[in-house]
DNA sequence: ATGATGAGTAAGCAA
DNA sequence: TTGCTTACTCATCAT
């Protein structure tokens, strides 16, 4: 008396080899093997609940990179505010620097009696 | 002959009841109902999932609501820096003009021969 | 016990 | 059929 040949659908290829396989090649091992038609519907039924946990993992990983590059964009956003926040006061003191510099050579004109064109 | 007493879990009060009753009375009412041991696991069982029900509910929205946030912050932020561009623009052309008239000015007084104090 | 989260499963939509 | 996404369930961790 020889051991049952109750291959269960799990052992006949394993999980990897079931979610690679192409669904040809796949109906040509099944009927190979001779599976019955429930055995069939089994490994499909398998077959797909594996690329399902494939597919679950992608839009997790998918969700996740999604979430970085949001919070990368928002640092490079800030650094660059607080750039132009520094380059915004330069140019300020600049003006300033500038506007007195002007008033005091036009006081000194003024000062010194001098007729300015008209605009000064 | 009346029909069979298999109360099963689901018809001793609804989801909501279940999910929302205290520990204390949900203990009370499963003793005054008679509930053997098998059925008050079960009914301990049904509660924790459906309470996980929520909580994975409440886990998605929460995710929804951080990708919402940095959406509205990553908008305000370009705003900001656009606003900020301008801003700096409007700096860069004072600057330009002050520069100008400075300039002018001290030709001016240069062509009329007039000595400038130092700085100048 | 309660709440949060990662991973797996199934349903349902879209291509 | 394939891939994606949502909701649910369970396991696990922390409080």
């Amino acid at each position: 008396m020889h051991s049952p040949c109750n291959l269960g659908p799990n052992d006949l290829m394993t999980d990897d080899e079931l979610v690679s396989i192409s669904v040809r090649d796949l109906n040509r091992t099944l009927k190979m093997k001779g599976l019955n038609r429930d055995e069939i519907i089994r490994m499909k039924q398998r077959r797909r609940t594996l690329k399902n946990r494939g597919y679950a993992a992608s839009c997790r990983v998918k969700r996740i990179e999604q979430r970085d590059i949001l919070d990368t964009d928002k640092v490079v956003e800030q650094t660059d505010i607080e750039g132009m926040v520094h380059c915004t006061q330069d140019l300020k003191d600049e003006v300033d620097d500038l506007q007195l510099k002007y008033d005091a050579l036009r006081n000194f004109a003024i000062q010194k009696k001098i007729e300015l064109p008209y605009g000064f």
